[in-house]
RNA sequence: GGGCCGUUAACUCAGUUGGUAGAGUAUCUGCCUUUUAAGCAGAGAGUCGCGUGUUCGAGUCACGCACGGCCCA
């Protein structure tokens, strides 16, 4: 391959064989597997098929003592799973075999089991798959264990797993050999099982209200929805530049406009931005919007959801994060965008309604700011360095600035702000939701701000989007709707610092140059 | 993009002022039928991330690069 003139050096398989590496364990290992081969056992059947799995047996004979065990010697198991230890004696051993469910202690004896399927038995290694058939008993140690009548090798294994006391910790290999990470740590197989829960319990929640669960397009050719810079793609076929999906919002509301009073999408989104402890370029966000809704009442539906997700993982509401306690239990605190600035942020108040007071302020905060930036941007970038770290205890932060809120609904009593909130916990945004702006006029008009802030340079400022403006010109329903970060929840409710943790594929560079 | 830290056997890690590369686990061989980080005896296993430089001599010092982690932007 490596040889081949022809190979384009751009080859997505390019280098395969450089990774493939050779030493002499998996010499050894492929030695014995050839043995084996040879001695009539095959290395990749596909035909075992086990009846029983490993936490139900311990589910139901965990609780039975040595004698009653012995008493049911007839009644036989069959389980399947990865060897994950071998103490071997000379003609006996014990192994550790770990299915999806659990891990068991199995005994093979020589005697047993016959003196040929023994020997071959020997040649096995740890990591192959292996099938067992027999009864449970017992040892001294009271260890329920699968006393094996016969085996049969599953999935040859040809690399060595990492040593078993400190397993695999090496971060960089975890996330680049999830498998491995898998195989070796219960931590991790815990983490995305939370995670399925999460997703499970939200679809449920939702489901039960009369949302109904839809699909929108990844590939947008006018990607809205957030102040975000999108991933770019281009469609041969149709010749045509297409965006990967910065959010999913206006595609629902055209929904909404459809008469399909209440939907949610729970899928991924694509922001080209930098990546963090709490940001990958792909991420999993949950929008739901509902018709003759506004924000306040999307705030007990997101503390119920929340509580929810929070029994399902955990079941309780009150646990500890990073060892710091996080009580979800309602109602969370609610505090108006501006007051949170003074009292948490320690802002003077001649800053909130001083553009350049606020840009200076930003400013020296280190943060970024644009000339012709207003003075909403310069206020959440205040907020983001000043009081979103603070925000340890769920809270919904109400009343932001209109300019940064190009698609939500004017406030009745106060033209500078919006009707919609964001919340916080353990000092990170989890979510957003607000009033649908549903004023054709006034959305055609947000876009058009918007885009003369695009040609200033904001290049995470919306696109015009007349489509959707036509679509609200035939009228959508007052709606409320809210995006709540998928991998956020699962951190928090999971104790992980990192969204590389919670994520089974993160992304990284690739190993080799 | 910037700062700090890391990269040594399959895994987890030592490696002193620059002087022939170490341990534990795993592996192999022998013994061992209730172990559970099994035990005892012996053995093998390394492009020290990559490159350049300094030096008689570099895992170690310098510079560059790659990948990763954390912090900042």
């Amino acid at each position: 391959m490596a040889d081949n003139p022809k190979q384009k050096p751009e080859s997505p398989d390019k280098g395969g064989a450089r990774i493939l590496d050779d030493n002499l364990l998996m010499r050894q290992r492929r030695q014995k597997a050839q043995e084996l081969k040879e001695a009539g056992v095959p290395l990749f059947p596909n035909n075992h098929r086990p009846r029983d799995l490993i936490a139900e047996l311990k589910t139901q004979y965990d609780r039975l003592d040595g004698d009653r065990l012995e008493a049911m010697d007839d009644m036989k198991f069959s389980i399947a799973g990865r060897i994950m230890a071998i103490r071997s004696f000379g003609k006996a051993a014990f192994i550790k075999l770990q299915d999806r469910s659990g891990s068991l202690q199995c005994h093979l004896e020589r005697d047993r089991i016959g003196a040929e399927r023994y020997g071959l038995f020997k040649k096995l290694d740890v990591g192959d798959i292996i099938g067992v058939k027999g009864s449970l008993f017992r040892t001294r140690t009271q260890e329920l264990t699968l006393r094996v009548d016969s085996w049969n090798l599953v999935t040859k294994s040809y690399r060595s797993l990492p040593e078993k006391f400190h397993g695999l910790t090496d971060v960089e290999q975890r996330y680049r050999q999830r498998y491995l990470d898998l195989i070796m740590n219960q931590e991790t197989r815990d983490t995305f099982q939370a995670r399925s829960t999460i997703v499970a319990t939200i679809r449920n929640f939702l489901m039960n209200k009369g949302f109904l669960e839809v699909e929108t397009p990844m590939m947008q050719i006018i990607p809205g929805g957030a102040a975000a810079r999108p991933f770019e793609t281009y469609h041969n076929a149709l010749d045509m530049h297409l965006y990967l999906r910065v959010a999913p919002e206006l595609y629902l509301k055209r929904l909404v406009v459809g008469g399909l009073e209440r939907v949610f999408e729970l899928n991924r989104n694509f922001r080209n931005e930098g990546i963090s402890i709490r940001h990958n370029p792909e991420f999993t966000m949950l929008e739901f919007y509902q018709s003759y809704a506004s924000y306040e009442d999307l705030i007990p539906i997101t503390e119920e959801m929340f509580c929810a997700c929070a029994k399902a993982v955990k079941g309780v509401t009150k646990f500890t994060y990073q060892d710091r306690e996080i009580d979800l239990t309602p109602p969370w605190r609610n505090l108006d965008f501006r007051s949170s600035l003074l009292e948490i942020g320690g802002v003077p108040p001649s800053v909130l309604f001083d553009v350049d007071k606020a840009v200076g302020l930003a400013r020296e905060l280190g943060a970024a700011v644009r000339p012709g930036e207003g003075l909403g941007k310069a206020l959440a970038k205040i907020f983001d360095a000043l009081v979103e770290p603070e925000l340890w205890q769920p809270t919904f932060i109400t009343g932001y600035p209109l300019d940064i809120s190009p698609l939500s609904r004017t406030n009745d009593l106060d033209v500078e702000i919006v009707d919609r909130f964001e919340f916080f916990i353990a000092g990170r945004e989890m979510g957003n939701g607000f009033s649908e702006l549903n004023d054709p006029d006034d959305q055609l008009g947000r876009f058009r701000e918007q885009a003369v802030a695009r040609e200033a340079g904001d290049d995470e400022a919306q696109f015009m989007d007349l489509d959707y403006v036509r679509a609200l010109e035939y009228g959508m329903p007052p709606t409320a709707g809210e995006g709540v970060g998928i991998d956020r929840l699962t951190m928090l409710l999971t104790d992980q610092p990192s969204i590389r943790e919670v994520i089974l594929f993160p992304l990284l560079r690739p190993e080799q140059a």
